[in-house]
DNA sequence: ATGGCCATTTGACATAGCGTCAAAGTCAAG
DNA sequence: CTTGACTTTGACGCTATGTCAAATGGCCAT
């Protein structure tokens, strides 16, 4: 019979750890001295506790360990849980490799740029959002922002305030640039079947922004023109990490339009819908 | 200015994650109501919020995320707290690939042999140890189970308790088998020069057990010749992790062996240095 | 204005697996 | 018998929130 100290050295454990496991009822001393309370293990039950360290080493936590140890399980069960644990961990060893490849990408960056660019990416997933919006396309840059600023101005003074959420834009990347296939509207903050008629033909009409499960974004200020900054930010972000863009992007406008053309200080998130690179 | 709800929403936290940041000096909102306590955030506090998700998720804890913020940090700085975040993943991850070899091991143990076997093996370090031995060759297993009886008996005839520890035998493998190359003696629970003389010219002499950083060990009952099971687990463990022996064997006798010869119940801890496989 | 229903506040407790510390009692060697 | 090493219980700490409760506040429809 050792004393705790002494068991514990045998078995490389801390001495807190085995009263602990005391405790939890997974490790009972040999014997107690009713007249001190010194716990004296046996070395019989050295077994016992190489198994529960064992398990734990497997990622098992101790009160999952407990009723292993004593339900003398069945090979068929250890292995279903073990199968799990793997599961598991090979989830969490993707995720711990995708968190490398964005501190390699910032450290890369840095090397590259010779500072940080005070762009955060943030990975988020988007649930499907109710929409009314008008599609449209535009051939120039100075149109889209026309067409931006009417439907803003015209659903500001048309949608209740308890219904309109944020002024949203959807860019479909046709391929050949130089057009701008768009949708533009607002989000809305519970579904509607409203329509809201603005500057002639164009209608915006009821839909849905479907939900994104990753989504890469971005927050800028939505003055100056380095709109393009932001989205080389994203786009090298994505590349560095092993992802792939996935779906049209979207532009948040995060603040109610006020003030003068120009919105000083308005912020605008821009989203990408992301997939792992094959 | 968002109330603390939507403004979660917007950055897809929880706000009891708001509130926490505030009660850190993280991410104070832009204005609290006096009369109510309510918190308002500006939409111009999202970047720093995400700022703070995003350090986060390189692994940054909330604390080292604080003053980073604030004190506008040189990119040399930032780079060499990633790189040194980096150096801790990438050995978190290989942590994680071993456990996950480790845990696959058993499965396949399961699969090939329809049970678990009961015998753990445990990966520790060993401190180097004083140990008062004698060096021998041995032609046959009786000749090894007879020396290591005188040694056992003369050591605990003839050393102090309190300098003794616990009979080791250290195994050399000479790979031409049938013979054994063997120390065997005494761990000593400090440094000490005695010498003992047993059987004719044998003494046991002070040396080293050195320090071995990675030790598989398993333990086993001592009694019955079921020894070679205990190796021949130990062996397959270390092929199926990816290691590979590095040094002599160590068999430590983790009782006093008391009663008659057979050693009733003893129990005896198995090491073998290992090291990754290249 | 009023009722009703969220949203928000502070405060507390919980999580996992021990480390660390304090005060007090025990053991063993010399 | 002394002294120093060891052990006991109990408590608090750690990380970054989740969850719960009681008490208000805000906002929408009547």
């Amino acid at each position: 019979m050792f004393r705790i100290g002494e068991f514990a050295q045998i078995a490389q454990v801390s001495g807190r750890q085995l009263r602990f496991y005391d405790q939890l009822g997974l490790l009972r001393p040999a014997h107690i001295d009713r007249q001190t309370g010194y716990r004296y293990y046996s070395i019989r039950q050295l077994p016992r506790l190489n198994s529960i360290l064992a398990l734990k080493e497997l990622g098992l936590s101790l009160e999952q360990i407990g009723p292993l140890l004593d339900r003398e399980l069945s090979p068929a069960e250890l292995r279903s849980m073990l199968t799990l644990k793997r599961a598991q961990l090979e989830r969490s060893l993707r995720e711990e490799e995708a968190r490398l490849r964005h501190i390699e990408s910032r450290i890369a960056q840095i090397d590259r740029d010779g500072k940080a660019d005070g762009l955060d990416v943030i990975v988020k997933s988007v649930p499907p959002t109710p929409f009314l919006a008008v599609n449209c396309t535009c051939d120039s840059m100075d149109e889209v922002v026309r067409m931006v600023r009417t439907v803003a101005e015209e659903g500001m003074r048309q949608i209740r305030p308890a219904l309109r959420d944020k002024l949203v834009v959807v860019a479909r990347n046709d391929a050949d640039s130089e057009r701008f296939d768009l949708d533009i509207g607002f989000s809305l903050t519970r579904p509607s079947n409203a329509s809201v008629r603005i500057a002639g033909d164009l209608v915006l009409r009821a839909t849905e922004l479907p939900d994104v499960e990753t989504m890469a974004t971005v927050v800028r200020p939505g003055t100056n023109a380095e709109s393009h900054t932001s989205f080389g930010t994203v786009g090298r972000w994505i590349e560095a990490n092993h992802y792939e863009i996935a779906g049209p992007c979207r532009e948040i406008f995060l603040e109610p339009i006020t003030g003068p053309p120009g919105f000083e200080g308005a912020m605008v998130e821009i989203q990408f819908p992301i997939r792992k690179a094959a």
